[in-house]
DNA sequence: CGCTCACTATGACATTTGTCATCTCACTTC
DNA sequence: GAAGTGAGATGACAAATGTCATAGTGAGCG
C-alpha cells in the first residue's frame, strides 16, 4: 500500500525538492504540493491523502489554521507540521489541534521520511530538539494583556493609538508598558521587542 | 566530466534534500554540505569544487562574506548565492563580489539544476524575479548616516547610547532621527523601523 | 566661483514616554 | 461578609523623544 501525501510549503525550492525526493521512495506518493494554506486545505479535504505535511507560515492560511480546521472537521488525515519555528505558542497550538507530528526543518530528509512512516503506523512524533528546547525555554512572564500590548507596540503605534485600539486609557497602557519593560529588563519599547522576539514570546 | 559541488545551507532539511536530489543527476556530484559559512569556506578553499552554492544567513560567516573572501583570493570556483531574501543591499553586495549566480529559494529545484549547468557553462545568472523586484524598489531616500542610525535604533539603544557609539552629539542624533521620520513618513522610531524593513532598506 | 548637499552642532520648545503611589471596582475564596 | 486579587484608572513627576530654526564645515559640481 503506498502512502499518499500532500505537501503545503510556500518556499518552492524546498517544496519541489522534497516532493521529488519523497516520490522516489517506493511506498510514498506525493499527490499534490501547494504554496498556500487555503489551496492546501481544499485539496486535503477532497483528495483525502493519508498524510498532510504543513509548513506554518504560509499565505492565506497558516499550517496551524489548516490543522485546526482538519481537527474540527475530523478529516481522516495524519497531519504533520514542518516548520523552522521552535516557538512555544506554535507548538502548543499544534498539540491542541491534535497533530500527529511536529518537526523542525533542521532535520535531514531521511529523518522526515522515517517520521512519515512512523506517523502512518500510528505514532505521534514531536521533534525531540523542540520539546527539550521548549522545556528549556524561560517561561513567558508577560500576562495576556501585556503580550497583546507588546504586539501593538510592534506595529509601531503610539501609546494613544494602542489605548484606542484596545479600549484602554492612555495611562493604563503606559502602566502596562512600564510593567513589560521591568519584566523584560528593557529600557524602552524597542529593546523590549527585541528581547521578546529573541525568546519566542511574540 | 562531472561537476563537483559544495553546498552551504544551515537548514538541514533543505540542505540534505537538495544534496540528494542534485546527486541524482549523473553529471553532478555533491562533495560536501556545510551548515555554517566558516566550515564551508575552508572546504571550498581546499577541495576546490567547481561550484559553491551559498545561503546568505548562516552562523559564523554569511554566504556573502564567503563570496567576498573567494573573490578576494581569486579561488577558481563558481559562486552561486541561494537565498530567501530579495534585498537590494544583499544583491548589490553579491554583485560586487562577482558571484556567478544569485537565485531565490522560490524557484523549483529543476530550475536550480539548470542554472548550475548554465553557470558552469560560463553564464552569470541573476534571478529575474529579483532583478525586476529590485528595479521596482522605491529608491532609499536615507543617507548613509541616517541608515546607520536607523540600524542602531533597531538594536534598541536610546538616543544617548546611539550618540555614544557613533561619536555624535545627542542633539545631532535626534536631528537625524527627526529627518528619518519625516522622510519615511513615520511618527516614531518603531514605525520607521517597520517601514524601512518592509521596503528592504535595512 | 558660487551652489548644493551631507554632516555636525546648539538651544528652545512641545510632546511622548516611563515611573510611582494610590484608587476603584468586580471577582474569587475562605 | 471580610480579605485578597487583578484589571483598569488617575495624577504627578522626570526623562526621553521629536521639531524647528539656525549655523559652521567640507566635498562635489557646473
Amino acid at each position: 500500500m503506498t502512502i499518499r501525501l500532500i505537501l503545503a510549503e510556500d518556499q518552492s525550492l524546498l517544496s519541489s525538492a522534497l516532493a521529488q525526493l519523497l516520490d522516489l521512495e517506493d511506498d510514498l506518493e506525493v499527490i499534490g504540493t501547494y504554496g498556500d494554506g487555503e489551496e492546501a486545505f481544499k485539496h486535503i479535504k477532497y483528495e483525502k491523502p493519508d498524510v498532510a505535511i504543513l509548513d506554518i507560515e504560509m499565505p492565506k492560511k497558516t499550517g496551524l489554521e489548516v490543522a485546526e480546521e482538519i481537527d474540527r472537521q475530523k478529516l481522516p488525515v495524519k497531519v504533520m507540521i514542518l516548520t523552522t519555528f521552535a516557538n512555544k505558542n506554535y507548538f502548543q497550538t499544534a498539540v491542541k489541534a491534535h497533530v500527529h507530528g511536529y518537526l523542525l526543518k533542521d532535520i535531514p530528509s531521511d529523518e522526515l521520511i522515517q517520521s512519515i512512516h512512523e506517523v502512518v503506523a500510528g505514532k505521534t512524533i514531536y521533534s525531540p530538539e523542540l520539546v527539550s528546547s521548549i522545556l528549556g525555554d524561560v517561561d513567558n512572564p508577560l500576562s495576556d494583556k501585556e503580550t497583546q500590548i507588546l504586539a501593538e507596540i510592534r506595529k509601531g503605534g503610539s501609546t494613544a493609538e494602542i489605548a484606542k485600539t484596545l479600549y484602554l486609557s492612555n495611562g493604563t497602557v503606559r502602566n502596562y508598558i512600564s510593567s513589560i519593560l521591568s519584566k523584560l529588563g528593557a529600557a524602552n519599547r524597542i529593546e523590549a521587542l527585541n528581547i521578546a522576539e529573541k525568546r519566542h514570546w511574540l
